[in-house]
DNA sequence: GATGAATGAGGTTTCATTCAT
DNA sequence: CATGAATGAAACCTCATTCAT
C-alpha cells in the first residue's frame, strides 16, 4: 500500500475508533459526563489525540451523533434487502429488525437518547436527526404505499408512516428509561400487531 | 399569619422562583449549559442563594424535574376530573388534554427531552420518571379496562395502555425534535384514531 | 459608605491587584512566561478569580498595558507642572523626570519593552501607544514651539519633538538592553545636552 | 562534490530554511503565536524536521536572532567598505544605509522588536544582543574619533557614538511603533542631520 | 436572610517533543 | 533522512460551592 493510501487509513481508523470511544464514554457516563478524557481513555488513544482528528469535542460529538444515525440506516436497509422485494415483508422485516440484536443495542440506545436530550440545542444534531427521520418515514410511507396498492387497500400512508415510526421512537424510549415495563420482544409484538391491524382493518380501494 | 408560617411560605415561594428559573434556563440555554449562574439569573435571584434553599445544585435540577413531572400528572387529573366519571369519556379526555396547551408548550417540551437524556444515568431522575409513567400507565388501563367492561369487548387493557402511552411519547418526542413534520393537532388526531379503533374493532367478550 | 460604593471600590482596587500582578510577574518571567497562575499569585489572589475581574487574560494584559501608558503620562505631568509655566523650564524638567524615580523604574522598564514587543500584533496595544506617543509628541512640540518663541528663535518643533522623544525611546531601551553600558544618569545628560544644544545652535528669527 | 560535504551542505542549508522560517512566522504572527508548526509551513518544511537540526525550538529562536544580528552588521560593513576608507564618509554611509531597503525591511524590523521584547529573560538572546551592540558602538566610536582627529575636533566620540546608536534604535522602533508618523526617509534626516551638526558644532582641539 | 466575592477543581485545547515507519 | 502520529504537560477559562459582610 502507497504510504499515502496508508495515511488516510489510520486517519479513519483513528476517527472511528474516538467517535467508537466517544459512544462508549457516554454509554457509560452519561453525555454531561464525558470528557475529552473520558472519551480518548474508551478508545484508548491519549488525549491530545483528540485535536489531530477533530477540529473540537463538539466536532466529535457531532459525528458521533451521525455515525449513530447513519448505521442505523444502514441496519435496517441491510436486514430489509435480505427479504426481497415485497413491499408487504419488507415492512414486516424493518418490525423484525428494529428491536433485536444488534439494533436494539442496551448500551447505545440510551446514548440516543442523550444526544436527543441536547439535539434541541445544537443545530447540527438537530439537522442530522431529522434528515435521516425524514427519508426514514419516506421510505416507510413508500413501503406502505406500495404494500397497499398491491392489495387494493385504501390507506392514508402518510400518516401510517408517521404513526409507524412514532410508535418505534416511544418504544424505543419507554424501553430506555424503564426496562421492566417491557421487552424488545413485547415492543416487536406491538408495532407488528399495529401493522397487521393497519392492513386487516381497511377499507377496500374503491375499482 | 404568623411569622414562622411567613417565612415557610417565603421558603416555599422561593423555591418556586428556582425551579423556575431552572427550567426556563434548560429552554432557554440546554441542560449542560445552563449553570448556577443563568439559572439564578432566570429566577430574578443572586447567585448565591441556591445554597439556601438547595442542597446542590443536582438537587435543584432533580426537583426541576419532580415539578415538571407532577405539574403533567395534575394537568391531566384536572381535565379528566372535569369530564365525569365515564372511562371512554375520560380517556378523550386525556387524548384532549395532551396536546393542548397549557400541556403542549413548546418552550417546555423540550425540557422534558433534556432531562430524559441524562435520567438515564442518575437514579434520582429515572425513579422520579418511572414512578410517574407506571401509576400513568396503571391508570389508563384503568379506564380501558372499565371502558371495555362497560361495552361487554375484550381489550388486553396492559397492552393498549402500553400502546397508548408510547403513542403520546413517541408524539412528543417526534414534535420536539421535527415541529415541521407534523403539530400537535395532527397528534392528536392519531391518538384519537388509535383509541378510536381500538374499541370499534374489539371483538364482544363472550358473556 | 454604602454597600453599592463600597463594591465599586472592591471592584477597583481588585482590578488593580491584578493589574499590579501583572506588571510584577512580567517583570519576574517575561511577557510569555506569565501566565493566569503566575499573575494571580504575585497579585496575591487565586486563579479563578480573573475571571470576575477581566474578561480574559488578554483583556488585562492591555489594561495593564494601559495602565502603564496612562501612568507615564502623569508621572511626567506631575513633574512639569511642579516647576511652573516656563516652557524652556518645563522642558528641562521632562528631561529630568524621565531618568530618574520613580520612572526609571528598572523592574518596570523592560516590562515596556516586553509590551512593544507583541504590540505589532495587537491592535489595541498598539493604539493605546501611538494616542500616548502621539500626544506626547504634540505636547513636547509646542513646549519646544512656545520657548523657542519667547526667544525669538527659529526652530523647526515638529522635527525637534520627533527627536526628544525618540532619544527618550532609545536611551531607555539601550539602558534596559544593556545597563552596564551607562546608566540613567548619563541618559540624562544626553538628553539635556541635546536640549541647551538645539536652542543654542539655533538662529535668530527673522523679525 | 563528495557526498559528506554534500550532506553538510545541506544540513546548512534545511538550517537556514528554518531560521527564516522563523522570522516569516514571527514576522507574520508574532512571537509568542509562532508555533513549531508555523515555522515549518512557512520553512516549507514537515513539522518533525526541526528536532533533526536544532536542539529545541528555543535553540532555533536563539540561532533566528543570531542570523538576523550577524545579517545587520554584514549589511552595515558591506555598504561602507564600499565608500572607500575616509571615516567621515564612512559614518555618513552607516546613516544612508541603515534607513534605505534592504535594512528599512517593514517585514523584518517588527520581528526585531519582538525579540527585544524577550531578550531580557533570556540571557542568550541578551549576549547576542550586547556584543553585538556594543561592537557596534565601539566602531562607529572609531569611526567618530578618526573623523573629529583628521579635522582637529574635540569631540566626546564616546558620547557620541552612544548618541548617534541610540538615535538609530529610538528612530527604528518609532517608525515600527507607528509608521505613520514619519518614515525611514526622515529618519535618515535626524540622524544625518545630527551628525553633520555635530561635527559643524564642535570646537576646534587645542593644538 | 441576601449578596456576590473568592476559591480551586476540572474542562477543553494547544503545543513542543518523541518516535515508529 | 523525512514524516506526521502520538503523547502529556500546561495553558486559559468556567463554574459549583463557600463564606464574609
Amino acid at each position: 500500500m502507497p504510504p499515502r493510501a496508508k495515511r488516510v487509513k489510520t486517519i479513519i481508523a483513528r476517527r472511528q475508533d474516538l467517535i467508537r470511544g466517544t459512544i462508549e464514554s457516554i454509554s457509560r457516563l452519561g453525555y454531561d459526563k464525558s470528557t475529552v478524557q473520558t472519551i480518548c481513555d474508551a478508545a484508548g488513544l491519549s488525549r491530545g489525540l483528540i485535536g489531530h482528528y477533530f477540529t473540537s469535542k463538539d466536532d466529535l460529538l457531532i459525528e458521533a451523533f451521525r455515525f449513530l444515525t447513519e448505521q442505523l440506516g444502514e441496519e435496517t436497509r441491510k436486514a430489509v434487502r435480505a427479504v426481497g422485494n415485497d413491499p408487504f415483508q419488507r415492512l414486516l422485516a424493518v418490525v423484525s429488525v428494529t428491536f433485536r440484536e444488534p439494533m436494539a443495542d442496551k448500551e447505545k440506545a440510551p446514548v440516543w437518547l442523550a444526544f436527543w436530550g441536547v439535539a434541541r440545542w445544537r443545530p447540527e444534531l438537530l439537522k442530522i436527526h431529522r434528515d435521516l427521520w425524514r427519508s426514514y418515514r419516506r421510505w416507510i410511507r413508500q413501503l406502505i404505499h406500495a404494500a397497499a396498492a398491491e392489495r387494493g387497500l385504501k390507506i392514508d400512508a402518510r400518516r401510517a408512516a408517521l404513526t409507524f415510526s412514532t410508535l418505534i421512537d416511544g418504544l424505543w424510549i419507554g424501553w430506555i428509561m424503564d426496562d421492566e415495563a417491557y421487552g424488545p420482544q413485547e415492543a416487536e409484538e406491538i408495532l407488528r400487531g399495529w401493522v397487521l391491524d393497519l392492513f386487516a382493518r381497511a377499507e377496500k380501494a374503491s375499482p
